[in-house]
RNA sequence: GCGGUUAUAGCUCAGUUGGUUAGAGCGCUACCUUGACAUGGUAGAGGUCCACAGUUCGAGUCUGUGUAACCGCACCA
């Protein structure tokens, strides 16, 4: 069968997934005595394009999960869509509004209804990305966070908590954002930094007795002051404890009360306090039970309580008029430039408003000590390490959860409040009428729940909880999670705290944590800095495999990458390096014959070349650090080690080393040998890139002469399972070869240095000088012959050094002189630079050596190894000047 | 303020437990269309391993201090 020269990742990809689909290889058992392998995908929004940092995520879970189960396991790679309420309402909404309507003039039924129809459009358009990256999901356990099954596991667990006291619902101080109109969780808070001013206002005594002046950042909410704190041990105001302050514009009376939590070196040491709409002024309303006045709208404009010139003005309108009107009434002492953190809403980007309402929220404090525990003892790790003190640092700082949302596409949350006795009952399923006092007035909660709500239950919810099913009870705990540090609080912590409190057991064994992708200035990607790559177009241009092993070859140590076009040009000529070796090989494979015990064929020992021994050698290196390397997942040394074997070793020595073979008149037998050793390399090393290239090397496998079924149910090489095949390799014997392939560099690096015609074929004498040497060079002359383009060699005497270039080349106590008669093809001034070059560099050697050897404590306290080797190449080193000292004289 | 991460070639990064001459890819220079591949081949240039101190016979690697950059968290109105 002919191969195109070239790679098309087009012509492949597609058809190898649906094959895939078509086999059901991607499907896990429910129950196996493969021992359990499981990944729960973070569910990407429906609503969702791709990034490259989904692109990254899912590789290295996909490269798991290929390895995984290649490596014999039962794998669960559990896929799900988020119904991420604000992101995917957003949408409708917007669409509505290009049709000049809005959400409330269409109900919440009918809008709720919208988005469902919306959902069932383009909901799958998400999922085709993901196969586009190579995604190996169950699909056929595919989930969305808004389907029966995970909508009562929410129900229940928020009935549950709410049984348990850990729900509740209470009129607190929380973050709001008037875009969205809705609460929003501490950590959809981003605090920017922002250049404003700090104004120092006069608040004059009720008394008239004097004024007192408080700096603030925010006027504006001086119309909801409610209070002037001092220090308590601050001297200077001790007198006006207990004494009341008239407030300007609005005249009203408040008290000046003391309070530890004022600063006394801060601006004039004396705060306002606005108990609504401040958290700290808040804190401090509380223990002082001063009211609290609301002086803001859902939508962040004033309302009445701000008075009626104020009311209706949005925020920095109003406090421009708050100070014009403090000016004119000559309250305004002074205005100096401050920068400080403003919240601003993650989803919208406008600012958030600390606002007093009624919420739902999960109390936390017990429920985080049980998750802190299995981290500290290790039940969980992270990896990196690192991530656990950043987990633990914010479970100990943990708040209550504020899961309710005033939006309408969501869980919505199970409460109804009774008409008749006004009481509020939480119910699993809806209640028919009230438990209480019978009454069938009953309105349940407007609110939906935080989308995070129902991803802290992914892990079991996706698997048929509350049902006790196999599911779980082969797949939970889940191995791994992989995702990035900037969900460990919005998911991963309360995912742990979810599964210890309804599973009664981790949701997973380790947390793989993973960098951020950045643009190759080191810049986040972001739709609005327009850098972000869309990982759809980079695989059509490149292919799936190619961008694959670019994330994979530079992810490490949960380290950011920084992305650029230019290394994934690089990964894309390798897919084809390796396409064209499969070509090159399988012409030389043409009539081979598959054994019949296929992978477990090996040849006779004595029929093997040195260089198939060289390579069968380092191939059970390769297998034996990939091995190791995936169970650390250190996935960029594998891809690297990989990478390394095939281009530098299989490529550019191997094949170029067979290739006499494969002509006419070679030895019939050693061809038979080399072509099993080819074809059961080039199978290992297949089998070997599957996870990292998975399209490109199935498509390859199935034209191998020795294959399964299918590669992607294939076993995974590694140096146990490959006893048979890599006892053929000889450490002895690969550094002989290395011996040879010195050889012929250093004949290349005459010729190069020398400028040296490439189709000019020169004469070399080898001078070994043993008889190991000797006879390894013997044993690979055409091999030099050929590789270094040569009209002779002859292997003996060093012989007259007149007129010639000379290397002396040393491996593992191996020493060969390598010499070229110059006489007629050059001129000799490029050889007298290259040798001094080369002496130069051995008397810097030298030179240290020297110093080390004679240290009388190094000698002494050195390991003895280490002091005989240092020795052995100072000799060595000293010998090699000797040589050139030699050809240097002959040459002038 | 607390915590974390990073600092190695022009660029992006490897360098596992301290041990000969610190590696790769890209870029750069020269040469080469040789029967797998020019998305290729051969050769080459390029590094005071952030600074200082310490431990050690020996430090890119370990310890401390400092500098710089990035990232969390908490924040003073």
């Amino acid at each position: 069968m002919e191969l195109p020269d070239r790679y098309s990742p087009k012509d492949v990809e597609g058809r190898i997934y649906q094959w895939w689909m078509d086999r059901h290889y991607f499907k896990a058992q429910e129950t196996s005595t493969k021992p359990p392998f499981s990944i729960i995908l973070p569910p990407p929004n429906v609503t969702g394009k791709l990034h490259l940092g989904h692109a990254l995520n899912h590789n290295i879970q996909d490269a798991l999960a290929r390895w995984k189960r290649m490596s014999g396991f039962n794998v669960l790679w559990l896929p799900g869509t988020d119904h991420a309420g604000i992101a995917t309402q957003s949408v409708v909404e917007r669409e509505l509004k290009k049709e000049g309507t809005n959400r409330h003039a269409l109900g919440r039924e009918k809008f709720v209804e919208r988005v469902w129809k919306w959902k069932e459009e383009y909901g799958g358009n998400i999922v085709d990305q993901m196969r586009r990256l190579g995604d190996s999901c169950d699909w056929d356990r595919l989930v969305f966070t808004l389907d029966e099954g995970v909508s009562k596991a929410v129900r229940k667990v928020f009935v549950d908590l709410h049984n348990k006291g850990l729900i509740y619902k209470g009129l607190r101080l929380i973050n709001w954002s008037p875009a969205l109109e809705s609460a929003i969780s501490d950590l959809e808070v981003d605090y920017k930094e922002v250049k404003g001013s700090i104004w120092h206002i006069r608040y004059p005594l009720a008394d008239g007795s004097g004024e007192i002046v408080v700096a603030t950042t925010r006027p504006e909410t001086m119309l909801g002051d409610t209070a002037v704190a001092v220090h308590p041990d601050d001297e200077r105001y001790q007198q006006w404890i207990g004494k009341e302050v008239q407030l300007p514009l609005t005249g009203r009376k408040i008290p000046v009360i003391a309070d530890s939590y004022v600063d006394k070196e801060f601006g004039s040491g004396v705060v306002k306090i606005t108990p609504a709409h401040d958290f700290n002024d808040y804190a401090v309303g509380q223990r002082h039970k001063l009211p609290m006045i609301n002086i803001l709208n859902k939508n962040g404009t004033l309302n009445e309580a701000a008075g009626a010139v104020y009311q209706g003005m949005k925020v920095a309108d109003a406090r421009k008029k708050v100070l014009e009107d403090l000016e004119a009434g000559s309250f305004l002492v002074k205005t100096e430039p401050h920068t400080h953190q403003v919240g601003h809403c993650s989803r919208t980007g406008c600012v958030v408003e600390p606002f007093l309402s009624e919420q739902w929220f999960v109390k936390m404090a017990p429920l985080a000590a049980p998750a802190k525990r299995v981290v500290e003892s290790g039940t969980i790790n992270f990896e990196p390490e690192s991530w656990t003190k950043t987990y633990l640092h914010w479970m100990n700082i943990i708040q209550d959860w504020c899961i309710s949302r005033q939006l309408w596409w969501g869980h919505r949350i199970p409460a109804w409040t009774c008409g008749g006795c006004q009481k509020i009952i939480v119910s699993e399923t809806d209640p028919a009428q009230c438990p209480h006092c019978k009454s069938k007035d009953l309105k349940q909660e407007e609110d939906v729940l935080d989308t995070w709500f129902s991803s802290a239950l992914w892990p079991f919810s996706t698997m048929g909880w509350p049902a006790d099913t196999e599911l779980q009870k082969t797949f939970y705990p889940t191995t791994v999670l992989v995702t990035g540090f900037d969900i460990i609080f919005f998911w991963v912590a309360r995912m742990i705290v979810m599964g210890l409190e309804f599973k009664k057991d981790v949701p997973f064994r380790t947390v793989y944590i993973h960098g951020v992708i950045r643009d190759a200035q080191g810049k986040k990607m972001s739709k609005s800095t327009g850098n972000a790559e869309d990982p759809v177009q980079l695989i059509e241009e490149y292919g799936s495999d190619a961008l694959r092993y670019t994330l994979l070859a530079q992810i490490a140590g949960g380290r950011d990458l920084k992305f650029s076009t230019q290394r994934l040009e690089g990964y894309r000529n390798f897919m084809n390096k390796i396409w064209n070796a499969t070509r090159f090989s399988l012409n030389g494979l043409k009539d081979f014959e598959a054994p019949a015990d296929g992978v477990e064929a090996v040849p006779n020992k004595v029929d093997l070349t040195d260089a198939d021994q060289w390579l069968i050698y380092k191939l059970g290196v390769l297998e034996k650090d990939v091995d190791e390397a995936l169970k650390d997942y250190r996935f960029s040394d594998a891809a690297n080690g990989i990478y390394a074997f095939v281009w530098n070793i299989f490529c550019d020595w191997y094949l170029e080393f067979i290739k006499p073979i494969f002509q006419e008149g070679a030895d019939p037998a050693q061809k038979k040998a080399t072509q099993l050793v080819l074809a059961q390399v080039l199978n290992r090393v297949i089998r070997l890139l599957h996870p990292f290239a998975p399209f490109i090397t199935e498509e390859i496998y199935q034209k191998l002469p020795i294959r399964g079924e299918a590669l992607i149910v294939d076993s995974y090489p590694t140096p146990k399972i490959d006893k048979t095949l890599l006892a053929l390799g000889s450490e002895e014997v690969a550094l002989e070869l290395d011996l040879v392939r010195e050889v012929i560099t250093a004949i290349r690096n005459i010729r190069g240095e020398n400028r040296i015609k490439p189709g000019t074929k020169i004469n070399v004498r080898l001078a070994p000088t043993e008889a190991r040497a000797q006879k390894i060079l013997g044993e690979n002359k055409s091999s030099i012959m050929t590789m270094s383009r040569l009209e002779t060699c002859e292997i003996g005497e060093a012989g007259n050094l007149a007129k010639c270039a000379v290397q002396p080349v040393q491996i593992g106590g191996m020493k060969v002189d390598v010499i070229i008669p110059l006489e007629g093809l050059v001129d000799i001034g490029e050889e007298v630079v290259r040798i001094r070059k080369n002496i130069e560099k051995l008397q810097k050697d030298v030179g240290s050596l020297t110093n080390r050897m004679a240290d009388a404590n190094f000698v002494s306290r050195a390991g003895e190894e280490v002091v005989a080797a240092s020795k052995r190449q100072l000799e060595e080193s000293q010998a090699q000047i000797g040589t050139l000292e030699a050809a240097l004289a002959r040459l002038m």
